[in-house]
RNA sequence: GGUCGGGUGGCCGAGUGGCUAGGCAGAGCUCUGCAAAAGCUUCCACAGCGGUUCGAAUCCGCUCUCGACCUCCA
């Protein structure tokens, strides 16, 4: 089987074959680093990971490209709003580098607690400024972008025209069509400086008071909203590459817009394959800047959101992504959060319980139709992740298995029910897919020898409590530990052991 | 208004023309000093109305309804 991938392009799936294999070309939109990430950017770049992670799995060079927005217009989140305010109060308020490494450092943060692999690549927009102006010097030679009062334009009923008839009109992305854009597109600033409304910015002209500039041909002034990825994915990429991926949201007019700008200089559509995972809902309603329903990924952590009733581990909502199917809208509640939780902490109990088991391969099966299930659920899992990763159907097959593994450690069924290269089969496949592809990292609440320690010298006394039926402090230990978030268990065997909440 | 995508059980979410994922929550049982955990069993479903079909939640039509994009947005 191969691996099949949704092209929005062509709005179906599609065998994944690279240009060049085995390497593969990828890239994704990062993060714009004007404000604290929230839920809904973590999406995109936890469903790209686990491509990523499957393309690496399935042997593919990957060079992974995932930009930083840090050039633009921006200001900190939050006091954006608040007035048009002078170049000098902006400057004693915040340097813009300031911020964007502030924000920077925090995406950074969240990327790791969420054990999202590091991109081979992650350019910032602010280093490729010259790359940009080739870019849009090209355009303007080849006659599709014009100079107006400092600012650049695209010319997007000039390229409609041309590559209409290349079978690339503009709009190929997103399914619009040029005429439907231009009765409707809304009234911007200096919309009279553009030849027409559908034109869109390759450089700006920077107001007096705009702190972020750069010399160029056409005078002071900022990258356009659109070019910076082109450039960046044409340098580290090349004029065509395989993946590019991002929000849905993102597809028009951010990507429409790259695809233009590329082609024009490049001659040919950049990428191959273009993948956008669907949006988190919260209420049924996108999470999102505009919505102003945002949850921020360290109100997750630490549970400080009015909606939530507790913190969430970056694990939790890692999973919690990944029950879903890239997609499809993800609704977003305190009360999915807590299923995950519950539902992320059954598997990896029998999944750690499972791997630190020892088998020999000598051992027959005596309950065949179990050891041929157990096998089909394992090879079921890289079938599911390769029809378009459809992770939500790789999790369920995990559970599936959860119930036989504590029934063998709990000796509900006998030891020999499955043989042991069926165990040894099941334990490596549940490594690869739950460790390496999903990337779900164990989180133990505390590694410490010394904390382990005196648990174990609780459950000893609770052990000697019991034996003499002091039942009042057997269970003072077990309550007060509960309280404090660890939970003991008493196994089948008479041994005690215990799980950090 | 234009373009597009949805409506699955209390909640989150897969899915295929017939054998009706999975998780969480609920109920019962087993185990247990009591619990917890675990196991077993179980309840609850495909927005509505027509049509195609031997058979549709799955295909077609209509209605209702929610949302996304069209503007920075993952």
């Amino acid at each position: 089987m191969a691996l099949k991938i949704y092209n929005s392009l062509t709005r179906q799936k599609e065998v994944f074959e690279p240009l060049n294999a085995p390497y593969v070309g990828m890239y994704v939109c990062g993060p714009t680093v004007s404000g604290e990430s929230h839920l809904g950017h973590a999406r995109p770049f936890i469903t790209f990971d686990v491509l990523y992670r499957y393309l690496l799995h399935l042997g593919y060079k990957v060079r992974y490209v995932r930009n930083i927005t840090d050039a633009g217009h921006f200001e900190e989140e939050g006091k954006a709003a608040e007035d048009k305010i002078t170049s000098k109060a902006i400057l004693e308020k915040l340097e813009p580098m300031e911020l964007v490494q502030k924000y920077t450092h925090l995406y950074h943060w969240a990327m790791d607690q969420f054990n999202n692999l590091p991109p081979s690549i992650e350019p910032t927009a602010t280093g490729h400024i010259i790359e940009q102006i080739e870019m849009i010097k090209k355009i303007m030679t080849d006659g599709f972008a014009y100079e107006a009062n400092g600012s650049v334009y695209f010319d997007v009923i000039k390229y409609n025209e041309v590559y209409s008839k290349k079978n690339q009109p503009y709009g190929i992305l997103s399914g619009r069509n040029l005429e439907d854009q231009l009765d409707t597109t809304r009234e911007l600033d200096n919309q009279d400086e553009k030849k027409n409304k559908v034109d869109f910015a390759l450089w700006k002209k920077a107001p007096v008071e705009h702190i972020m500039r750069w010399q160029s041909p056409w005078g002071e002034g900022f990258p356009g909203w659109h070019i910076e990825c082109s450039a960046m994915a044409t340098k580290y990429l090349g004029k065509k590459f395989d993946i590019h991926g991002g929000g849905m949201d993102l597809q028009f007019p951010h990507h429409e817009c790259e695809i233009a700008q590329s082609t024009v200089c490049n001659h040919e559509m950049p990428a191959r394959y273009w993948v956008h995972n669907n949006m988190i809902t919260i209420n049924g309603r996108k999470m999102g800047k505009s919505y102003n329903n945002v949850v921020k990924l360290s109100e997750l952590f630490d549970g400080s959101h009015p909606i939530l009733t507790q913190a969430y581990s970056p694990m939790t909502v890692r999973f919690f992504i990944l029950q879903s199917q890239y997609r499809g809208t993800l609704d977003f509640s305190n009360e999915a959060l807590q299923a995950s939780e519950k539902a992320l902490r059954r598997l990896m109990d029998a999944y750690e319980w499972l791997k630190a088991q020892s088998f020999t391969s000598e051992k027959k099966s005596t309950d065949t139709s179990l050891d041929q299930q157990l096998k089909t659920w394992v090879n079921e899992l890289p079938e599911f992740m390769e029809d378009d990763l459809n992770t939500a159907k790789v999790v369920a097959n995990l559970f599936e298995m959860v119930p036989v593994i504590n029934s063998l450690k709990d000796k509900h069924i006998s030891a020999d029910a499955v043989s042991g290269a069926t165990w040894q089969l099941v334990k490596a496949q549940l490594t690869l897919f739950i460790e390496q592809v999903l990337g779900i990292k164990v989180e133990s609440g505390a590694n410490k020898k010394q904390l382990n320690g005196v648990i174990h010298l609780l459950i000893d006394i609770r052990k000697e409590a019991k034996a003499k039926k002091d039942f009042a402090t057997s269970d003072k230990i077990r309550n007060q530990l509960l309280e404090m978030g660890i939970q003991i268990k008493d196994e089948k065997d008479g041994e005690v052991s215990f799980t950090f909440s």
